[in-house]
DNA sequence: TAACCGATTAGCT
DNA sequence: GCTAATCGGTTAA
């Protein structure tokens, strides 16, 4: 896989991207980007920032055992089960300690696409990836995965779309600071879990 | 140990 | 567009 190292001194950048860096930046640069759990995945088409401190986020009442990899170092897996039903999976940014996150809520499937029907159940390609609980499930994520980092087995994240074109807008689901703009998508793709009402460039 | 609450989805109307 | 289903984590007692 490809692995570069951005800043020179913290190992934390993979396909690109510094994951020390805030939520809100690694949540725009995963846009684009090729993401495998063994092998089955896509390009990450979806995604949402939380930052430490906010309410929205898992983080905000502390450190727990469910939520303690997103206190950990940054470019980790944070796996939480939403509902009672959906495993979905984080990547852990900036550094130790901070506690903020970016959920993956959709990718456009790529590799693996067998796999990825039957888990979901389902043929049509955009009910396979096209959410995080749907994600969750196309790539068999679990939470013996959370804290785990990303850049090794099973996982692997590459380079994928160079310079997309990035949309951003409300955040689905939460009841807590709805008012913070950061969700983002890559721009008119059939694959998003929801569309962006109002078309808002990065 | 009991009550309450979702970073959701599927299946309706 | 609307709502039931579902269950581990958190909180309060």
């Amino acid at each position: 896989m490809s692995r570069t190292k951005v800043s020179g001194v913290l190992p934390h950048g993979w396909a690109g991207i510094d994951f020390s860096k805030s939520a809100l930046r690694v949540a725009q640069q995963l846009i684009g980007k090729q993401l495998t759990v063994s092998g089955v995945g896509g390009i990450i088409v979806e995604t949402e920032a939380y930052d430490e401190g906010e309410a929205a986020a898992h983080s905000y009442t502390g450190l727990t055992p469910r939520n303690a990899p997103l206190f950990g170092p940054p470019a980790h897996a944070y796996v939480y089960l939403s509902y009672g039903i959906h495993w979905c999976l984080n990547i852990v940014c900036r550094e130790a300690g901070h506690g903020a996150g970016v959920l993956i809520r959709a990718l456009e499937p790529t590799t693996g696409i067998p796999a990825m029907m039957r888990r979901r159940g389902a043929s049509d390609p955009h009910m396979l990836c096209s959410g995080p609980g749907r994600l969750g499930q196309a790539l068999a994520v679990s939470p013996q995965l959370s804290g785990k980092a990303i850049d090794s087995s099973p996982f692997e994240l590459k380079t994928s779309i160079t310079a997309p074109s990035i949309v951003r807008g409300r955040r689905i689901g939460i009841t807590k600071a709805p008012e913070r703009i950061w969700r983002f998508g890559l721009r008119g793709s059939p694959f998003l879990s929801r569309p962006f009402p109002t078309l808002m460039k990065v």
